[in-house]
DNA sequence: ACAAAAGTGTTCTTATTACACCCATGT
DNA sequence: ACATGGGTGTAATAAGAACACTTTTGT
């Protein structure tokens, strides 16, 4: 029986620790992730995950929503962890665990002020080689938003406020690689009946406006869906 | 630009980092998870999770599979990560980050020789307090394995390799805590093709036998389904 | 003979797919 | 007038849900 667990932890091995943000936005009809240019020497030139340390007594979801609010100045962003990473080599300075999450924000909703080390939006789709294990972590990211956004409403906050069916429909197609029914689609969100229409149309587009929606979050988090399906 | 990857690293604070794992198993009908109590004054018969440090230059699943392996003897076991709880006041020694894994076995291909701490299965349903944030993590796990039971073949891990249909409904139904239609059930499994009928019958029940059939896991891994369907 | 679970088909309902035309707006 | 995407319905198919009786074995 140890009486003493401060002693014990004391005891045990310790690493440094991480969190890396997974940043994704939508633009052109592409799904985009923010990146930096990678300031260590041995990884020169290549891209990088925005991250920080975890500071003494902060709660790993509050350091990812740290980096998130230092890069981008935005609160109030969706995010969630995805998974730890921790192989001992995967950094070059020894090892160091690193926790994933993954944000999803409305590129055109804020400026990124803070430009420092290049930091810009990269198409998800033609993204190489990465700084550390970084390009790995950004495909169990992308692979996780895929599955995720099939059946959660996580895509919205991609999206402004208000939005146009083909937006949303853009959206998933740009997601999720795949092209889909108009029709279908469309008569899928009206059979949900979790899209209000605002009664406002797109405005200066060159071609018939689309009604727009906003996604009723209120509604949704009421409907507790509770179903049972094998499949696999 | 940093040419110094090393003293970057050790200027990083530093915790102690542990694997837990929450190792299912079922039996009588019932999913168990197997504890032990914990050894912490702090936590006086309270019940643990298996868990360890992670050594030094070691991968984060390999201490997940030592740990299992060490409780059960039992290697090749079914081992997943599901995510990281890093909460400062997790550990009532100051700060421990653990990598939570969710394993699932056949309880009685293998006998608990190590009886260490009082090991034991427990019932998943009736857990009540334990120790640390170790509630948390089960119900994260078992909340993780309801809905992963449901799109992969997970469950089978759990059962003999020879297994009756009525053995398997039990075990989603216990699981997912439904009843589900009989007939419903067999020809789902049925037109899934993915159930190898052996042409053996149980043994020693009392009353009609029924056929028995392994998993067709070879059959599974070559069929990569890729479906799509938005849905919440 | 009885208890207990195995095995098996059909109908109904619901969800998914495939598909084509006219409409409103900007240039 | 033309280009562009908005908006809409129906028929065919597939998947899921509900439901009852006969069979086989052990006691």
């Amino acid at each position: 029986m140890i009486r003493d667990p401060k002693g014990l932890v004391e005891s045990y091995p310790k690493v440094p620790l991480t969190v890396d943000c997974v940043i994704f936005g939508f633009e052109e009809n592409k799904l985009k992730v923010l990146l930096i240019k990678s300031d260590l020497e041995a990884f020169s030139g290549k891209l990088s995950l925005l991250g920080d340390i975890v500071k003494h007594n902060e709660e790993l979801d509050d350091a990812a929503y740290r980096v998130l609010k230092e890069r981008t100045g935005m609160n109030d962003v969706f995010l969630e962890q995805v998974r730890a990473f921790g192989s001992p080599n995967r950094h070059p300075g020894g090892r160091v665990i690193t926790v994933a999450y993954c944000s999803l924000l409305n590129i055109h909703h804020h400026e990124l002020k803070i430009h420092d080390n290049d930091l810009h939006w990269h198409s998800v789709a033609s993204l190489k080689e990465m700084a550390f294990d970084h390009k790995e972590i950004v495909d169990v990211c992308y692979a996780w938003l895929q599955k995720r956004i099939q059946e959660h409403p996580l895509g919205f906050n991609l999206l402004p406020d208000k939005f146009s069916l083909r937006e949303l429909q853009n959206l998933y197609e740009a997601i999720l690689n795949v092209t889909l029914d108009r029709r279908n689609f469309r008569k899928k969100f009206a059979s949900m009946d979790l899209l209000i229409d605002i009664d406002e149309m797109e405005q200066d587009v060159p071609h018939r406006p689309g009604k727009l929606y906003k996604f009723n979050f209120e509604k949704y988090k009421k409907s507790k869906r509770k179903w049972v399906g094998i499949d696999f």
